[in-house]
DNA sequence: GCGGAATGTAGAT
DNA sequence: TCTACCTTCCGCT
């Protein structure tokens, strides 16, 4: 569910409220115990996001450094503060403990900050290296400062599967999700159903703007967890002009979107502004 | 109130 | 290729 902005969002705030401080870790659910009880009592000295991939750094004794987690397509993080008031995360709004995976809480008295992860795919302890293996196996991240947008082209432009597939493979774009591949192409003017090889350097030059654009403009607007069918309209404001917004007309030409199933997901595209 | 889909992908088979 | 994750949203009764 999440796209990587969300991830930079959560990673911003693990930076903000939790970095430099001693956590207690728990998992209620269980399923995590082991790994809480290695990350408890251990301080928070760094949060990075790669992609759609969190990376929690903890000093302290000895044992795995890095808590990795993907949130897949329901995970997500939820915020609270000392008297329990939710400051970040509309989802997962249930006092049920149950499902809680993880729990990190830092602080004391009123300035306690809670962190409780739900329906994570992934949730696992690693050393630098196994993160190594994971930063190498993804492309450049246009949210990253340092991202290398040429890594993507490479494997772009050698591919005959469409653009739009390729714009959801991770070892092309990092955190890219079903949005952006829709929204990226519009922007650079390219129908998704064009294969990679046929998408010029220039063009790729412009989708990655647009992808870094949108992406890092996203992660200001923070707190867009998920947007919805009723209120992602309001709260994306003019910044979606196709995603699930198939037979309307462009908000550009006034053509009717067009929308098919590709890598067995919708996408979207405007015959006219998007030429093949 | 109920059932299926969804902004995703690692790991099992 | 299938399943896990086990959530929220939305459309249908």
């Amino acid at each position: 569910m999440p796209e990587g902005h969300v991830v930079h969002v959560d990673a911003r705030r693990f930076g903000q409220r939790l970095r430099g401080h001693t956590v207690r870790a728990s998992s209620p659910q269980g399923r995590f115990a082991a790994g809480a009880a290695a990350l408890d009592g251990r301080r928070l000295t760094a949060a990075e996001a790669y992609g759609k991939h969190l990376f929690l750094r903890f000093g302290g004794r000895s044992g795995p450094p890095l808590l990795h987690v993907h949130l897949g397509l329901i995970g997500g993080w939820n915020w609270y503060d000392g008297s329990g008031e939710l400051l970040a995360g509309r989802r997962f709004r249930g006092p049920d403990d149950s499902a809680v995976r993880l729990r990190l809480r830092a602080g004391r008295g009123a300035a306690v900050v809670t962190a409780e992860l739900r329906g994570a795919m992934l949730c696992e302890l690693i050393d630098m290296e196994h993160a190594a293996m994971i930063h190498t196996r993804l492309g450049p991240d246009p949210i990253r400062g340092n991202a290398d947008s040429r890594r993507g082209w490479e494997r772009l432009h050698r591919s005959s599967a469409a653009l739009g597939t390729l714009l959801l493979r991770q070892d092309v774009v990092a955190g890219a999700g079903l949005i952006w591949r829709c929204e990226a192409p519009f922007a650079a003017h390219i129908d998704p159903r064009r294969p990679g090889r046929a998408v010029t350097e220039i063009e790729w030059q412009a989708i990655w703007a647009a992808l870094q654009t949108m992406m890092r403009a996203a992660v200001r607007r923070g707190g867009a967890e998920r947007t919805t069918r009723s209120e992602h309209r309001a709260s994306w404001g003019d910044e979606l002009y196709l995603f699930r917004r198939g037979g309307e007309p462009c908000r550009v030409c006034g053509t009717p979107i067009e929308s098919q199933q590709m890598g067995g997901r919708l996408v979207w595209w405007c015959p006219s502004c998007q030429p093949y």
